[in-house]
Parts: C-alpha cells; structure tokens; sequence
RNA sequence: GCGCCUCUAGCUCAACGGUAGAGCAGCGGGCUUUUAACCCGUUGGUUCAGGGUUCGAAACCCUGGGGGCGCACCA
C-alpha cells in the first residue's frame, strides 16, 4: 500500500510514480529500503545472502586488542559480523557502530582505503541491516579500538527502522509484543535473559553434580494434579477425550521414585488458569526434583546450594541487593514455623489443633476471609499470608505447614497437625515449596478423599483420587524429599526485576487487533 | 472481576480548551578521526476508536479497545 490519501496540491505523490518515495513516515520508509533490495538485486548482488564465516567475535576482538594505545594501527586481520546500529558520516570517512551478541565494535570504513564504488554502498548502508566486516583492527585517535575496514558484505537488508538509538523501546506493551526490537536496542533486556540462561544452566550442572537424572514427563494430563490451581483444558482428537495442560510435575516424578531412579528431576513448563500479575504468568517454568532416602531438611539444603550456586554462576558473587537491603545467600537462611510466624503477628498462639471457631474469630478480628469450608489449617494459611508474608525480605524458609494444605506431605514426626513441609519466601514471593513425600498409599487415599470431598463442597482448586498414583505408592516408594522452584522467580530474583514479564521472553497478552 | 493511571510522527517526548511541535530516524547539501558526531535545509499526523459538550477538543464528558499498577485470584 502506497500513499493513499487524496491531495489537490502535491498532486505528483499521489500518482503513478512509486519508484521515488516521497516524505516520510513508516510507509515510505519501508519502501524506500525496498527500493534499495530491487537496486541491488538489479546489478546481480543479493541482499540476503547465505553465509558468512567470521574469524572473531566482537569480544574476542576487544580481549585481543582492548589495549591497543590511542592512533595504534595492526597487522592483525579479523572477519566479524554485526548489525549497524549507529553510524556517522563525515563525508569521506564513515563511522559504523555494529553489534553482535557478544558486543559493540566501531567500523572505520574510509573511502581512500575502500574505494569509490564500496563506499557508495557503505553510504546505502541503513541501521538496522547486518554487514559482515573485514579488515585490520585499529584505534583512533581518540582511542576508540575500531575494524579499519576494506570489505563490506550485507549480510541482510533491514526493511523496518530500529527504535530510537538513545532511549530505545519505552512502551512495555511494544516491548513485550516485539521482543525481538527490545532485545536488539535494550541493553537491560538482553541482560535479564541471559542471567536467566544462566540460572537453568547453573541448576542443570549442580543437579548433574550431585547424582540426579533429568527426565520429562507428560505436559497433557487426564488430571491436573499435584497443586491446587484452575487447569487449561483441551481436547484430544483422535482419542476424543478431554486432557488438561499440567499444573505442577509432582505425580509423574514421585511415580519415577517408585520405579527406582532414586534422582530425578525436570525443569518444564507448567501451565495455571489463573489471573495475570507481575508475579504471575499463565505457562512458567519449574524445577521439580526428587531424592530418594532424603527428607525435607535435605532438601532445604539443597535449595540453598542450587540458589546460591545460581546466584555465583548469574552475577559472579552471592551478595544481592533486595529491597536496599544488601543479602549474602552463602549465610544460612533463617527457618521459621508458620504457627509461629502467625502467632507472633496475632499476640496468642495459633496451632491447626485449636478449634475451627476460634481461628475464625483470630480471622474475623485481622480482617481475613475464608470460606466455610474452611479448616483451621488453611485459615492459618491465610492469616499467615495477609499478615507475615509481605514482611519476608531476606530468604527465609516457612516451615510447619497444616496438614489440610498439604495433602501430598508426609505428617511431622512430632506434630500430628502439621507436614515436614517449607516454603521458600524472598521479598514477600514465593520460590520454592519442599517436604517430605507422602509415600503410605493408605493415608495418602484418605487424603486424597478429602481433596475430592473439599473440590465436590465447591472448592474448584482442589484435587481428585488419582488411582494410577496410589496404585504407584502401593509398590512402595522409599523415603523421599522432593522440592519445586519456580525459575522464573529465581530469574526475577537474581536479575533484580520486580516483573516476571522481564524474564519471560514472549509473556501471555492479548493479540494485536492489528499489526503495522 | 474491581479501582486508579496511561495511549500524540517509525522511536523518545511536548502542546493554560485557541493554527498539532521538538529531538532521533528518513530525505537533500557540507565535512577523512567521529562516537547519542556536528552544521544548513526538509518530508512525515485517523492525537487508540466511536459518540457528546463547545464558536472551537489531543485536552473536558460518555462508551469501547490496548497496556501498566494495585486489589481480588493465585499453597
């Protein structure tokens, strides 16, 4: 689509003439670059080429000759690559800025030493388009280290302009739905990623480290088990039959525990049907992993080297900064009861034993609501959560859950009201959740029943008896801790952003009504 | 789902209810050590959409849409 718009006095862009776009705007733009493809293709040179073979990386030029003194010229020939994203003209000597993913390099591109023809094209040159690069590695005299170039290949035509080359992409909604311009020109963004990247990768080699076998379960689910979450449902075709996108890994790992592999674990995509928030995206990726012999405390350990080790392998150091507040994940990590947190918070003591009635008026009195189907247990859960959580900055392991949330955790071996169960608080956000695994098929039936006693009085978010399960535990599974992190809170974490969509590369959004 | 905020050129942002502007990008010209290059000139607008109030609306009101934040939801 050309220039539409009638006009009575620049009659002549209105017409048949569209091979010399006038104005500006995005239209015109396009079609002046794709002018510039045609041109090039016209003379028997392709804008697209196939391949190109490069001898360094932009870092590895700047490790080799980063201290080169100011006005150094080399013998040192390099082939690099990078898309243009500044350049300056001063007439007969062009400076080009281009990027790789591993850093910036200054082109110096000189008509003397080009020649006449090249440096037409370098002047065709738009930001935005990839160029392969050879030459000798140079500093000018303001010191800057630069390609002194003598080959220029375009490597792909650039049809769109990139963002602003200052400020880049402000618009969090353009950012989001065109990550791909938000990585090119934000430094930040590709940052996020990449201390993302590092984490799963530093998780993967400690887990490896200590004996555990990655494996991958089912994504589709007959049930959606294992947490207490709304679930996608779907449908298969040629089985014609509901299936729901899973909701946690848990049920599928443990029933590996009773086949034998001792150590697994799986970093997957989980999906919940719930609201959208800054700390909530629909599909997010977890860490599940179960160790057989161990218990919760082990697991606490280990919780503690994966984070840590994450945190050393991302940033280089174990020291962050949460909330101001400067925090050392190598020192221990505070463990406190949730009875106890909430006990503190209310003045008087909180145990699940103590009567539903009182624990309402406990409620009643902070300002807590819950439903009447509601035990003891979980309205503690809830006063725990309105009054203590947000306070949690530094980590800290929650401990002691009531049973009635935890139906998948073994009973404490001193406390017949609460699981051998933690959760991993950091600046008031839940990262991991931890226990000691269930594995009596006869109590994990009844609780299993209660689940679907509570889901069937309306509670939607509880779970069913899931018999292929119980029929796993009656094989008999050993005594097993197992731990769920969610890594993009992790990421969150360690890259100090207060948005998951900061580390979720494609985040869930409404589609576009209409792209431009 | 509810409340508050927001949406202006490709990008970043202005405009007491009174002719829609600037910087960058683009285009034309100049410049062989610039670096957010610079200097001169210049193109470019469905002000998210629709309706209303008004002599006059980017602005005020209503409806709708996108997004953000908070609450709710979410072990």
């Amino acid at each position: 689509m050309i220039v539409s718009e009638p006009n009575t006095d620049h009659a002549d862009s209105t017409g048949t003439d569209e091979t010399t776009p006038t104005g500006s705007g995005l239209a015109a733009e396009k079609l002046r670059r794709l002018q510039r493809v045609d041109d090039l293709r016209g003379r028997g040179d392709n804008p697209y080429p196939y391949r190109f073979d490069r001898s360094h990386t932009l870092t590895e030029v700047r490790a080799s000759h980063g201290d080169l003194e100011a006005g150094a010229e080399t013998d040192d020939e390099v082939t690099v690559a990078g898309r243009i994203m500044l350049k300056r003209d001063t007439g007969k000597l062009v400076f080009a800025t281009i990027q790789d993913r591993t850093d910036r390099i200054q082109l110096f591109i000189s008509k003397g030493v080009i020649g006449d023809d090249a440096f037409a094209d370098v002047k065709e040159l738009d930001i935005g388009d990839w160029v392969g690069v050879h030459g000798t590695v140079m500093t000018t005299r303001a010191g800057e280290l630069s390609v002194k170039t003598d080959r220029v290949e375009l490597l792909s035509k650039a049809i769109r302009p990139l963002p602003d080359k200052w400020h880049g992409l402000t618009d969090t909604d353009t950012r989001f739905r065109q990550r791909y311009a938000d990585l090119i020109v934000n430094d930040e963004a590709r940052r996020h990623f990449r201390i993302r990247h590092e984490v799963i990768s530093s998780f993967r080699r400690t887990l490896a480290d200590e004996g555990f076998v990655e494996v991958e379960t089912p994504v589709l689910h007959v049930e959606a088990g294992g947490a207490h979450a709304r679930p996608f449902g779907t449908h298969h075709n040629a089985l014609d039959m509901p299936l729901y996108l899973r909701i946690a890994l848990e049920l599928h790992l443990k029933r590996l525990i009773v086949g034998g592999m001792e150590r697994v674990f799986e970093i997957g995509r989980v999906f919940r049907n719930e609201g959208i928030s800054t700390r909530h995206n629909p599909e997010f990726t977890m860490m599940e992993l179960y160790q057989a012999f161990a218990d919760w405390t082990d697991v606490m350990a280990i919780t503690e080297r994966l984070i840590t080790a994450a945190a050393q392998d991302a940033l280089g150091t174990t020291v962050i900064e949460i909330r101001g507040e400067q925090v050392d994940l190598a020192d221990p990590w505070p463990r406190v009861a949730m009875c106890d947190a909430v006990s503190d918070a209310v003045g008087s003591t909180v145990h699940p034993s103590q009567p539903v009635d009182d624990v309402r008026a406990l409620a009643d009195r902070h300002g807590v609501s819950y439903e009447t189907s509601w035990g003891s247990g979980r309205i503690i859960e809830g006063l725990f959560e309105k009054l203590c959580e947000a306070d949690i900055v530094r980590p800290t392991f929650v401990t002691g859950h009531p049973v009635e949330i935890s139906p998948l955790a073994r009973v404490d071996r001193n406390d017949p009201h609460v699981t051998e169960r933690f959760e991993l608080f950091v600046d008031a956000r839940e990262l991991a959740n931890g226990y000691s695994e269930l594995n009596d098929p006869v109590e994990q039936r009844l609780r299993f029943e209660e689940e679907q006693a509570a889901k069937e009085a309306g509670d939607a978010e509880r779970g069913t008896v899931d018999e292929d399960y119980l029929r796993a535990l009656e094989y008999g599974m050993p005594p097993t801790g197992g731990l769920g992190i969610g890594m993009d809170r992790v990421a969150m974490l360690l890259a100090g952003v207060d948005s998951i969509r900061e580390v979720v590369l494609f985040p869930t959004l409404r589609p576009e009504q209409e792209i431009s």
